[in-house]
RNA sequence: CGCGGGGUGGAGCAGUCCGGUAGCUCGUCAGGCUCAUAACCUGAAGGUCAUAGGUUCAAAUCCUAUCCCCGCAC
């Protein structure tokens, strides 16, 4: 036995997914994914990482711009689906769409609701100092992930996680959690429980504007300020007119007039305690341990970072 | 044709404007010192200076083309 389902998604994040729900033997009768733009360098047209993969896998693809026509609408239902699998597709998936698998829609989300909310919830919980976060399964409703959740798997934040460590284990995880809800759904004895609206937050986009460092914060939110914008975007603080782009950072000991550098070591002064840039990246130049950074373009004791 | 930076021993960089013996910090290897060490001292190995042409007595450096990496913007 297996669902007929359509995949939408679209970024990195949702790669694993689509590769376990194939491994899982579901019908996977069409995968959406956002329209290729112009992006990069060069405004080159690119394509989605999951819409490359499922050309790979021969799948058929559709990038409607949104689901407005009603063109797109009918065809979406003439897929005659159980369901339909959604992890961050970048839509927001009007009623008619939802309500036209037999099942309903799932989406996968990188947070435990209500908290995070949103467009980025793996960027809020680690940039907010958050201890845990984790994936989970829910059924979709037209507004802003407020379904009820069949499904959880949380995984700890640690003091030197970034963003990225964190998106690649939910990424996984995430995975496996949707194809054991899959399974559910087919058996008939998923159970979907309501979200409460204790603790809710909404995960916003990350701003260009929120990216830069303010020195002036504690030590610890500084940290984790730069740990949740890495790899991307990249928390960034200047120096001399040019752009650095901090990568990774711990909280530690250390007073002294915000963005101060107080060592050698890229030990640098916050309104409270300090922070130690583990890893940075400067303009034109690829990403670099603190080690490698100082050979080269060495930041002294002294010097003052905004 | 969006703007910009860059490719130099294993790593990070200087040198390029103004052609003239390829240098720095670190790593590696060997030896020394030390109770000992990621410390210190001495020495060594390791580079077609991204690629292909061109100019020149002479090119990392000047000219042309190509490939690759990255920041911004999106």
């Amino acid at each position: 036995m297996s669902l007929r389902l359509a995949f939408m998604g679209s970024p990195e994040f949702a790669v694993p997914t689509l590769e376990a729900i194939l491994a899982a033997g579901h019908d996977v009768a069409c995968v959406y994914s956002q329209p290729p733009r112009p992006a990069g360098r060069g405004k080159q047209v690119q394509r989605t990482p999951i819409h490359e993969l499922a050309e790979r896998r021969g799948l058929p693809v559709r990038t409607p711009e949104n689901f407005r026509d009603a063109a797109d609408r009918e065809a979406f239902a003439a897929l005659k689906l159980d369901t339909a699998v959604v992890v961050a597709y970048g839509l927001l998936l009007p009623k008619a769409i939802l309500d036209a698998p037999r099942l309903g829609c799932f989406n996968l989300h990188g947070s435990i609701l209500p908290r995070w909310r949103g467009a980025a919830p793996i960027h809020r919980a680690v940039m907010a100092g958050d201890k845990e976060t984790g994936v989970q399964v829910m059924g979709m409703e037209v507004g802003l992930d407020t379904g009820p959740v069949m499904l959880t798997a949380t995984t700890p934040i640690s003091e030197t996680d970034t963003m990225g460590d964190v998106h690649d284990r939910l990424s996984e995880a995430g995975a496996a959690l949707m194809v054991e809800g899959l399974k559910l759904l087919e058996a008939g004895t998923a159970v979907l429980t309501p979200q409460t609206e204790e603790g809710l937050t909404i995960a916003g986009k990350v701003s260009p504007a929120e990216a830069r460092i303010d020195w002036a914060r504690p030590g610890k939110e500084v940290g984790a300020h730069i740990r949740g914008l890495s790899p991307f975007p990249g928390a960034w603080f200047e120096l001399g007119g040019q752009r650095i782009k901090a990568l990774n950072a711990v909280a530690a000991e250390g007073h002294g007039e915000p963005g101060l550098v107080l060592d050698d070591g890229l030990l640098v002064a916050c309104g409270e305690g300090a922070v130690r840039l583990t890893r940075l990246q400067r303009a034109g130049k690829g990403a670099m341990t603190a080690e490698e950074f100082q050979r080269g373009a060495k930041i002294a004791k002294g010097e003052r970072l905004s």
